[in-house]
DNA sequence: TTAGGGTTAG
């Protein structure tokens, strides 16, 4: 057997594989040694799996043909794809000769494999080796950049260009936009799209996304209509994150555009798109327009089948959530990690304790998913919320896996719902502990113990918050009126029409109060003025209050659905009213759910 | 011969 390694050709004719004949199928026929590199290739390319690229690779070393740069390089490269990055190395080393095309498959081979630390150090070696990178191998160290989030490396690597007097072509371009916006510095990403001279589809989409994923997916939408008018057509993949900014948006006059332009365009519809659609709809809170793209899918996955049971999650419709899952297996799914967080939140958020405890032991035990951090967390929100504080701190003294902010987070805030200050504290150490970068985490803290009256402790969580320079970020809200979208936060004055708007909201507070809700300020932020208080409570979201004021026209409306609409803790502060679907039904967003207030009764079994 | 973009939760 020769060397495929040292690639030493043997001396004597052998029995070998005729690359004419189907691979996998050994010839035992001899004839003389075909010398054409493309025949090899083609083998090579043919391969399905390892052994058949080892023999081929075998019969390429037999004939001398690794000396053939071209040959030798798709070896590398096909080993590389087969995730074989031991046999790629080996291989790489032994080349007596090697081309640009060697090292960028070497370290694409890397990048493509996640292999970070071989990937940056053969990138190096390039470098060092005197030889100039080239826009081959950029665009795989600046994913490596993206993936370990390295902004400082992708800055660096971003220079390279312009010492080695690269031209910034659109991969190279489209992968800075990427690491850019994943590194957090959308701006730089931007700057990056603005400079180049042409932008291709995919640029365009990687855009698109970057401002989608940082929340800011209103300026996707624009991007998109640019990129139309400039002549720019879309495809399927531009089309999902398109749907996922509009997702973000949660505005349904532009998920309905958006969804006719996927009909009359006739995209495909496949499971990805399809999936993205629902979960655009129960994000603009229609779940039943979500459930209509369910039902009508020809293929659906996991991944389906979890947004679906999130959707009902986050709708409070927690029983609907679960129906989904025995349907779910019963098409031969399997569910993922996933599919659990979303059966649990749907538990949580319906006060479903019983099933929410039941999916939490049959997850391991029935379908072999372990439970994560993430499913303790919706555990100790179900407990917590249920008011089984003590149980929910059992559970947690009884993990095995590493606890995060985010368990801890769930714990404080049931403690803030039900008044255990002493647990609170608990949690509170083991959040100071772990300094959770999270400013909602503090000013949860800060607030319960300001319910308590504790003054020192509110100083001391508010002088750390300032230390560690945390600010607590501003929710925005964005409202479609006309087809126009208009976005929001709290005390905002940047609209242009913000005088009428406020006037209208002073009205609707008093009218609320003349029905006679008695504003609960004790979970409002208490980093504002006193006298701002009432003010948030109300104006948390100018969408909601605008809604009213559209609903106030109504007759016998207002005050059937104001005497009635009692907002939960987290409400408080960041509710959103997404649509009113029809004059008795209201639904209101926070932060992750949705509230369908009906003839003064909300899905959502836990405030009522 | 080698390169870039997409779906579910938190």
């Amino acid at each position: 057997m020769a060397d495929i390694f040292t690639q030493q050709p043997l001396q004597h004719q052998q029995t070998f594989l005729d690359p004419h004949t189907q691979l996998g199928q050994i010839s035992e026929t001899h004839f003389s040694i075909p010398l054409d590199p493309k025949l090899y290739i083609s083998a090579l390319l043919n391969c399905t799996n390892l052994t058949q690229i080892k023999q081929v690779h075998t019969q390429i070393t037999i004939t001398g043909m690794t000396q053939n740069l071209t040959v030798a390089n798709k070896v590398l490269y096909i080993y590389a794809r087969f995730k074989a990055l031991d046999d790629a190395y080996t291989f790489f080393n032994c080349m007596k000769e090697k081309d640009p095309v060697s090292w960028s498959v070497m370290v694409g081979g890397f990048a493509k494999n996640s292999d970070h630390e071989n990937c940056l150090r053969t990138f190096r070696e390039i470098i060092r080796s005197g030889l100039p990178p080239d826009n081959y191998t950029l665009p795989f160290v600046l994913r490596v950049c993206r993936d370990t989030v390295s902004l400082k490396m992708g800055r660096e690597i971003h220079h390279l260009v312009y010492k080695y007097g690269l031209h910034l072509d659109p991969f190279v371009s489209a992968t800075l936009v990427d690491m850019y916006s994943k590194c957090g510095v959308i701006e730089e990403a931007r700057l990056v799209f603005d400079k180049m001279p042409t932008r291709d589809l995919i640029t365009w989409t990687v855009m698109i996304s970057a401002y989608a994923e940082c929340g800011i997916p209103n300026e996707s939408l624009v991007l998109f209509d640019r990129m139309r008018e400039e002549g720019v057509v879309p495809d399927k993949v531009t089309m999902v994150t398109v749907v996922f900014a509009c997702a973000k948006l949660g505005a349904m006059n532009k998920a309905k555009l958006i969804h006719e332009y996927i009909l009359r365009k006739n995209f495909t519809f496949n499971v990805i798109l399809g999936t993205a659609i629902i979960d655009m709809y129960a994000k603009c809170g229609s779940v039943e327009a979500a459930r209509e793209i369910f039902d009508g899918m020809r293929e659906r996955n996991v991944v389906s089948w979890s947004a679906m049971i999130a959707a009902y999650g986050y709708h409070g419709y927690g029983r609907k959530a679960l129906e989904l899952f025995p349907l779910m297996l019963q098409n031969g799914v399997t569910p993922n990690r996933i599919s659990f967080v979303s059966l649990l939140y749907a538990c949580s958020h319906s006060g479903l304790v019983d099933e929410g405890c039941e999916f939490f032991h049959s997850m391991w035990d029935k379908y072999y998913v372990r439970p994560d951090v993430k499913h303790y967390t919706c555990m100790v929100d179900l407990l917590g919320r249920a008011g089984r504080l003590n149980e929910a701190m059992e559970l947690i003294e009884g993990m095995t896996v590493e606890k995060d902010d985010g368990l801890w987070g769930a714990l404080l805030g049931a403690c803030r719902i039900h008044g255990n200050i002493e647990l609170a504290e608990k949690a509170a150490k083991s959040l100071l502990e772990i300094q959770t970068q999270n400013p909602g985490h503090y000013v949860l803290l800060s607030n319960i113990y300001a319910n308590a009256g504790r003054w020192e402790e509110v100083a001391n969580v508010r002088d750390l918050m300032t230390k560690m320079r945390l600010k607590k970020i501003p929710g925005w809200t964005w409202i479609e009126v006309d087809n126009k979208i208009h976005q929001f936060s709290v005390g905002d004055k940047t609209h242009p029409q913000f005088k009428e708007i406020y006037e209208m909201l002073m009205g609707l507070i008093k009218k609320l109060e003349l029905a006679g809700y008695v504003p609960d300020t004790n979970f409002v932020l208490h980093d504002v003025d006193e006298e701002l208080k009432v003010g948030i409570l109300y104006t948390h979201s100018e969408k909601l209050a605008i809604t009213f004021g559209l609903i106030s026209t109504a007759e016998g409306m207002p005050l059937r659905i104001t005497k009635n609409l009692r907002v939960c803790g987290d409400c408080h502060t960041f509710c959103k009213l997404v649509s009113a679907t029809e004059r008795r039904e209201i639904i209101v967003r926070d932060a992750n759910r949705f509230h369908h207030f009906k003839k003064g009764a909300c899905s959502c079994g836990d405030y009522w």
